[in-house]
DNA sequence: CTCCTATATTGACCATGGTCATTTTAATAT
DNA sequence: ATATTAAAATGACCATGGTCAATATAGGAG
């Protein structure tokens, strides 16, 4: 029969959620050791493992919580009523997404489902934020010929390439902010 | 003073390509072992490291020498005339980049260069690509109210959009087909 | 209370990418 | 020819993520 989940386990979990967030705030997300997290967490190597699949998933984990709290705020936020305070709602996300190269490549690498089976936290995220998308978009400021749902996805494959230009050596004297802008007018702007 | 670049090195060079390409036929993207190709390739484990900064860098060479030849078909392609001609143009490259998931990875990855300083093989493809994308987006077939240059931006974020989502759970009943043609349609329509 | 077993934990061990002080080789100067 | 030296190659070694057979523990059954 299945047992309950021990408050042990529970425990443990907690205590390695913990010392990870402690090492990223002081050594950053890529500065994280699964080596040193155990250690801090007072627990042997493999049970870091019986926990989590991977080193990734504890950051899918962690990372997805983080932006989770930036949606929480998207959802308290009034629907933008233009492509400029769309655009102000869109960028605290974008500015932590790109934080770090190590932090987006995860975020990239989990936005879609990482396995077939298991869908995971920022996978979720990438979910949610389509979902409150999609109810901003509605509004008649934006263009009407196509779905709101459509329109969503486009918003986010945009936000993605803004990120991304933004690394790369060629193009990073154009900020996200402005680039997006030209993105979305392009995109939004009634037909 | 500079000598000139030695026979012997470029050799050794070619043969390491060479043994990771044949790896790679083998065994995927994915199952290339650094330790196996050095083997193959009858030198020693640091000549590898001496020849590419890291595993990746390699891989950065291989998969853009790829995406080239499908650019090279692209530049001998006369320009689409409508949307499912363009689909169809684009749809073998995204076949390729999503042929493993570690490939598309790899893509993402270096899509925007890597590092600051040097661009690597994959970074020119995805500006090769925005320049052969331009010269076709210019007729007009399609909206003329946005650059070509932007225009071809949008549908390389809308590419990349595609791709990912066919790789997530949630998604991947639709193919990369369909959902690029509703992108598309959304983004290159004469308004 | 004691035994039983599913579950959690352990840590020695492995796989693999990457480093670097040392040695070898090839081209140039004399 | 021989000495000199920049460049290339070497391989023992390290760092780090990940595995798994063995062990310990919680908590229900008797």
């Amino acid at each position: 029969m299945a047992r309950a989940i021990q408050k042990r386990t529970l425990e443990t979990r907690a205590k390695l959620i913990d010392a990870a967030k402690e090492m990223i705030a002081t050594s950053g997300f890529e500065g994280m050791r699964t080596e040193e997290v155990v250690l801090r967490a007072g627990v042997a190597k493999g049970t870091f493992f019986s926990h989590f699949k991977d080193k990734d998933a504890l950051m899918d984990l962690i990372i997805g919580e983080r932006i989770n709290e930036f949606l929480d705020v998207w959802d308290q936020t009034p629907p933008p009523e233009s492509i400029n305070e769309l655009i102000a709602a869109l960028l605290p996300l974008c500015t932590f997404m790109t934080c770090e190269r190590y932090v987006f490549d995860i975020i990239l690498r989990y936005s879609g489902a990482a396995a077939i089976e298991e869908i995971g936290t920022i996978a979720e995220t990438f979910g949610r934020q389509i979902a409150i998308l999609e109810s901003w978009l509605g509004q008649d400021q934006f263009r009407g010929d196509i779905e709101p749902a459509l329109a969503a996805e486009g918003v986010q494959a945009f936000m993605v390439q803004a990120m991304a230009v933004n690394f790369c050596a060629l193009h990073n004297t154009v900020s996200v902010e402005e680039r997006l802008g030209v993105y979305l007018k392009a995109w939004l702007m009634a037909p």
